[in-house]
DNA sequence: TTGTAGGCGTTATCAG
DNA sequence: CTGATAACGCCTACAA
């Protein structure tokens, strides 16, 4: 096997000279059609490869795309993240690298590698979830060194490129539609830096944020479990739910039912996400969507934009909907 | 803000020969700890980040950890591979990157694309999901390259390094407790290179493979949703259920519940794999724990090992076993 | 312990 | 259209 060949000897192989051989590859450059296809089949002969850090060193650019998120799950894969990233791939030219970097807010050494990435070269772009103090110090990183980039949610007031989406209206016409839907008890189980649904949620309803019932939630099946085991035991009256993500609602429903209650007659829930099991649940579950999987493709286009030149500013909400199906 | 800062220009501004920053940063080299400290200050005031790829190309090795995995799901995650990954990210050492490289069989593109990395130099370890053609090629070179590598599942005969699991006996498990549980007309809804579980589901239940009632699945709910259309019409005898996968099981139960079957009354049902969902679906959805997270952890430390020296022939198989919850 | 020189494999520049 | 030759930015002997 041919260990190693640089592109030097593999020239003087075929009896050209390297920079002849660095034209065939390079789709620029005028050579003779004859010889570009010559050059190509040698090299797929002798098998040679071009160098990546090589290359990337000599045309002084280069680098792949990055997608950096905050790892927020632990035990269970990050749907949110996953349906997002499906939008993404969709999208993006795929002569780039398309790596996903999850960064741990809790875990420096990760984030710290997260930044030396954006910095040391490798990165050509970037888009990034939005939300978390190092999601901000990657931002403000990619900026200072020129990187084309896209955030996913809210950004900084004057920020540009940036694919968002509504959670506060969208947990609005949760509570609009329990309301209107004759239910009496709101709570809110809550995720992460969820505030704007909770406000949503009540004014949807109709109360004060003060007044709706909130229940810590987070990350996981189980927080929606816990969930149903307090307002089981200390919150009978209520007969309406808003979680902050439609993992929660599975692990509250589950458990909700395992309790003997019934969904949605004794309490109705509404999920958030409309990630791809939801629908498929029993019961199925009625969900604010976010359109997770276009987020993923606006924010490519907005980076493929940024490198077809077109850098101008731009920003995109990508609209909420309620989705009702089963659990209401 | 310091747009570009190189070695040398650095080296100059703290007044110290580039040679001395570079082994500040290389943990190797021997360096008085003060002046190592006095570089890494300084790098930090003035902002300077080490090219990648110049550091790659220097040291004449490095590049990153790369996952191949054959891309089967098309409109939904791949809840499978998800979950593999969590278990490589939990062992692998994060210092080296872990990127995650999707590759079709059948866009010729990306296939080639995938080869190329495992070939220009980026790649410096790689864990390989087998069962595909793409997979053998790219294991073929991974091999040639002398690149250390990982394969998950079933491999060439002669093979090393592999953690596999065995879907033929835990197929085996399923169709036993079925025949033990008195379910009389078994069928098997298939996924994806899944002619073992057939196997082992027949013989587990004391039936030639032939008898048995195959219907196409595939990647996806929506092919359980199908199954289900296709037995409720045509298969009225069938009692019991052997999907390839958890996704098809939920979409199997889905829209049986859908069509008025009681499960596991009318119809019982056991999944494959154990994905998140399957024991947060209601009803919880028996199934063949493949121990996915384990097999990921099993691999990232084949990996390491091989990285520390190691490189001996190792082989690992998880084992499958057999989770009863509601669904039967 | 630190500095100097050469090399890593390409691309870019400038002749021819 | 093709061929030398100088960057590219860092690492690694080797010498001091």
């Amino acid at each position: 096997m041919p260990q190693k060949m640089d592109i030097k000897s593999f020239a003087e192989a075929i009896g050209v000279s390297a920079a002849t051989v660095s034209r065939a590859f390079g789709g620029a450059g005028r050579i003779s059609e004859e010889t570009r296809k010559k050059v190509l089949e040698a090299a797929e002969k002798l098998g040679y490869h071009a160098s990546f850090h090589a290359k990337n060193l000599g045309s002084r650019h280069g680098g792949s795309i990055a997608f950096f998120y905050p790892e927020l799950y632990t035990d269970e894969p990050d749907y949110f993240i996953s349906e997002i990233v499906l939008g993404i791939n969709r999208t993006l030219n795929h002569d780039r690298l398309f790596k996903v970097t999850p960064f741990d807010e809790h875990d420096e050494r990760l984030l710290d590698s997260a930044r030396e990435q954006m910095l040391d070269g490798r990165v050509s772009g970037a888009i990034i979830i939005s939300g978390t103090a190092g999601a901000a110090s990657l931002i403000s990183l990619a900026r200072k060194a020129r990187i084309p980039y896209v955030v996913i949610g809210k950004s900084q007031p004057d920020s540009t490129n940036t694919v968002d989406y509504d959670n506060e209206y969208g947990a609005t016409l949760a509570g609009r539609y329990f309301r209107e839907t004759g239910r009496k008890s709101p709570a809110y189980i809550s995720g992460h830096l969820d505030r704007p649904k909770k406000r949503g949620f009540a004014a949807g309803f109709g109360i004060k944020e003060s007044q709706l019932l909130e229940i810590q939630g987070g990350a996981g099946f189980k927080y929606g479990y816990q969930a149903a085991e307090e307002i089981f035991h200390n919150h009978h009256e209520t007969d309406c739910i808003l979680c902050a993500n439609d993992i929660i609602a599975i692990g509250f429903i589950k458990h909700a039912s395992e309790l003997g209650l019934k969904i949605p007659q004794d309490i109705a829930v509404i999920g958030f996400d409309d990630i791809a099991i939801a629908k498929n649940y029993i019961p199925a579950i009625s969900t604010v969507s976010l359109h997770l999987r276009q987020l993923g493709v606006s924010a490519g286009e907005m980076l493929e934009a940024q490198f077809s030149g077109k850098n101008k500013i731009s920003n995109e909400v990508v609209r909420c909907d309620l989705i009702i199906r089963e659990s209401t």
